[in-house]
RNA sequence: GCCCUUGUAGUUCAAUGGAUAGAACAGCUCCGUCCUAAGGAGUAGAUGUAGGUUCGAUUCCUACCGAGGGCACCA
């Protein structure tokens, strides 16, 4: 990494110079004719040192001249200082690139980090909304991982409550099968029309009352077979989704009790009764438990939050991922839970990660479930566009929902479906699938050790060739995944993708691999980097990576 | 009413307080004896409004306008 390289050096530079806490940046400038590296210290120091930025630049830039790595530093614009990487650089560079330890970081090695995502209403037939959090968790999952980070996948279905007392009270009334997951969607569907128009409200709320107690056999028996099959369907689409499989599943119907308990334990001194309800009084007022002393939402999580301190004590990062429109309750249930538990909570991350929602533009989905478009009905529409490919759909789906910030809305328009040329998931791994193919046919071809030819390319002079662009991205992965994990943003990687794949595709066209049966040994490795570092974003994204297409 | 998020080309998204605001789609031009055209090259097009802080603001602050969400027994 040449980067911290730079940062050592400079910092070193000012201590010469006096001026120590100067806040500086070493990053990648924005446009690649300004360097490889560029630095704000001059401007940063100018002010302490009551000297010109320009000139302050200059006297850095002859302390830094002799970085690792760099072949050439220039004072530039306002008082930047931009450093141009050696082509020996860039050829170990190219060599890393291809090695297993690319893309590993160490930023969170030691540290085991709990990420909970998916969590759907069991019952309830998976929604796009399941989807996006479940896409946007596994990538933040691996994104740690990449990072050295001990990770645990944690999903947390909601197994009873009110949801579930609808698909019951369908399954009964209809005669339908708690086997067949589409008549358990239908179930739900019914359950919640008559609840909603209140035909069978109270009904359905004795139901709801009747599986929290567990006092009516039939009812549960059917409450149970139909969670085995939401789970089993579940579980079967995920590894659809390439999600990796979940460490721990944590139910709702064991939070609840665990929850109600340590609510009315704490009654005094984190929580107050009102209007019969147990309540917190943080930024506003939640109840955590209603009149009727049944656990609520916010009462579950403090049952959650037990449960997962108590299988990983040694955590030291919790990381939700849900529906944005929960951010206002985490931020107050994070805060009650930290009072409830503060010798578990001290010192650790207690983070709420949240899910875009997807806007739907007009247009119909071929098949629809109640008002709600069902992942798999998504999944299957996307796939058909693909070409029958569902690693290409779930590369365009994925792409789609990890290409922007998270908690930002998705416009979606299913008509048109998701994009598969341009930018979009197909694009980048359309780039892997040529990658691999050329070096299918490199195993056949005479290995020749001729220099590749943008070596002897004059800085600053002509355009630089496509390989040299190629080598110049390739140098940034690392950076990006360090900080995608560490903002909590997979979208990094998106856009970086896309990049390195266009660089490629330029290359592709521009320049010939294997010529006359013989490839050079630098160009090979050039593309060995590229196939890697595709291989490794995209799995980073939780994308499959096709061999061809 | 209070709080949070958000406003960038016709559209969908980028841009840790920095240099000429990047892509893609749609539009208009080109590229097919050659490693996969789900590709490449070119062209045109954007920071909601008004102030402020700063050497420098899409980014930070204030007000206004527009959009989404939340605010007591749902999850």
């Amino acid at each position: 990494m040449f980067r911290s390289g730079i940062e050592t050096a400079i910092q070193n530079a000012l201590k010469d110079m006096g001026a120590e806490d100067v806040v500086f940046v070493v990053e990648r400038p924005s446009d690649m004719a300004h360097g490889d590296y560029a630095t704000n210290v001059a401007l940063a120091a100018a002010k302490i040192l009551k000297k010109n930025p320009r000139d302050v630049a200059a006297e850095l830039q002859s302390k830094l001249e002799n970085s690792a790595g760099v072949e050439k530093t220039q004072v530039a614009g306002a008082g930047f200082i931009n450093f141009y990487l050696s082509h020996d650089a860039l050829t170990t560079t190219v060599k890393e690139a291809a090695e297993d330890s690319w893309g590993k970081g160490n930023t969170y090695a030691g540290k085991k980090v709990l990420v909970e995502y998916t969590s759907p209403n069991l019952f309830k037939p998976l929604h796009i909304g399941n989807l996006i959090g479940n896409i946007l968790g596994e990538s933040i999952a691996r994104l740690f991982e990449a990072s050295g980070a001990d990770v645990k996948r944690l999903n947390y279905p909601s197994d009873i409550g009110l949801t579930i007392a609808k698909g019951v009270w369908g399954l009964q009334k209809h005669n339908l099968n708690p086997e067949n997951i589409a008549e358990l969607g239908k179930a739900y569907v019914l359950g919640n029309e008559a609840y909603e128009s209140s035909e069978a409200k109270e009904q359905i709320e004795e139901i709801n009352r009747a599986l929290y107690a567990g006092s009516n056999a039939e009812w549960s028996t059917l409450r149970e077979k139909g969670i085995a099959t939401s789970l089993k369907h579940l579980h079967e689409l995920c590894v659809r989704l390439g999600t990796k499989g979940f460490d721990k599943e944590f139910f709702e119907s064991q939070s609840g009790v665990l929850g109600q308990k340590i609510v009315s334990d704490n009654i005094g001194s984190v929580f107050e009764v009102s209007d019969g309800a147990t309540v917190y009084h943080g930024e506003h007022t939640r109840v955590f438990l209603n009149s009727q002393g049944l656990p609520t939402y916010e009462a579950k999580e403090v049952g959650l939050f037990e449960l997962k301190s108590n299988a990983y004590p040694n955590f030291d990062i919790s990381i939700t991922v849900t529906g944005k429109e929960q951010t206002d309750f985490f931020r107050i249930v994070f805060e009650a839970i930290r009072k409830v538990f503060p010798g578990k909570t001290n010192g650790k991350d207690l983070l709420h990660v949240p899910t875009s929602f997807l806007k739907l533009t007009t247009g119909k989905m071929s098949s629809r479930l109640g008002n709600v478009i069902t992942g798999e009905s998504l999944l299957a529409e996307v796939t058909e566009a693909a070409r029958g490919r569902e690693d290409v759909a779930v590369g365009a789906l994925k792409y789609t929902v990890l290409k922007q910030g998270s908690g930002k809305d998705i416009v979606f328009d299913p008509e048109k479906s998701l994009s598969l040329e341009g930018d979009s998931g197909p694009y980048v791994q359309y780039a892997l699938v040529r990658a691999r193919s050329l070096l299918r046919q490199a195993k056949d071809a005479r290995m020749e050790n001729a220099a590749d030819g943008g070596r002897s390319r004059p800085l600053g002079q002509a355009l630089p060739s496509a390989s040299i662009l190629l080598r110049r991205s390739l140098v940034h992965f690392p950076d990006v995944v360090a900080r995608a994990a560490g903002e909590l943003e997979p979208h990094h990687v998106v856009t970086y993708l896309t990049e390195l794949a266009a660089a490629f595709n330029s290359w592709y066209a521009a320049e010939r691999l294997i010529v006359d049966g013989t490839v050079s040994a630098d160009a090979l490795a050039l593309v060995q980097a590229v196939e890697h570092t595709l291989h490794c974003g995209l799995d980073v994204l939780g994308i499959p990576s096709p061999e061809e297409m």
